[in-house]
DNA sequence: ATCATATAATTGATATATCAATTATATTTA
DNA sequence: TAAATATAATTGATATATCAATTATATGAT
């Protein structure tokens, strides 16, 4: 069998450009903010905009699954950015949360996420782009469809 | 501050992408091999093609980090997939060997990996690819040079 | 050769990933 | 309504991720 080395494919560069912006944009978070990761980030992020998201849905947004989002917010409760409540009106889900100190991370973080984004897709044009998400997106597709 | 949701991202698109394409992957070794992950035979396809590659050496070839590589290879080394022997050129560095039974894996790995990425790659254009590797490439090195 | 520095691997601590099993509550169906 | 099924979250077990500190060996400079 005649098999190219995985360094030799397309999905390691995929690997390798991903993880580079997340080692770069998780340095970029540390400097300015102590204790906080990127995915912990973007959790008051999506929490930020849709206060009614459960432990569930959130973990879909950050391509988690349940349990690692259950210990995931166990931590950011004991570091007081959230706040578990219950739901009156389903008492399966938690209400999640922010708390004051989660909201001062709220304040710091999205001049350093923009720069983050910014920096990484400099001089990479809007189709550039487009084709990226174009072509990425026949791959996942590929792999849910197949 | 304007600021876009990350599952708006094209990191998002990214991160999607690779994840399903590692989920396809791994769910198409697992009906065929049990107890190997897809990391966990990318290490014995390296070593394959060389023998010589110290932990550290795999460890960039897939990503990690030396911890992890040392218990990476701690695991298969107990699974019987890989021995440990000592270097006398440099006795830092260890000899890693493939045993038997990590060799009947290499048996089996390679059509299945050759399934993956062409039915993942399915309707995606040599140019396309080049695209992608192109743009990638630029976001990695924004990434690291700045 | 001696000492300072660099490198490969390990270890400890803590967080996250993953799978399977479990609990509590909601919803659907007979 | 009662029973079956579905859903949200948790827990346990094990592997991996990450950082800092440590150990053992090599290499370089004086």
């Amino acid at each position: 069998m005649n098999l190219s080395l995985p360094s030799e494919t397309i999905f390691h560069v995929i690997e390798s450009s991903i993880k580079e912006y997340r080692k770069f944009a998780q340095k970029n978070i540390s400097e300015k903010i102590k204790d906080m990761t990127i995915d912990q980030g973007m959790v008051l992020l999506f929490l930020n905009e849709h206060p009614d998201l459960s432990q569930k849905e959130i973990a879909e947004l950050v391509f988690k699954d349940n349990a690692s989002m259950t210990r995931m917010i166990n931590t950011m409760v004991q570091k007081k950015h959230l706040k578990r409540s219950m739901n009156p009106k389903d008492r399966r889900r938690y209400k999640i949360e922010i708390t004051n100190k989660g909201k001062k991370v709220l304040e710091t973080l999205p001049p350093i996420i923009h720069y983050n984004r910014k920096s990484s897709l400099k001089g990479i044009t809007k189709n550039e782009l487009n084709q990226l998400e174009t072509i990425l997106d026949k791959i996942r597709t590929n792999c849910t469809k197949t």
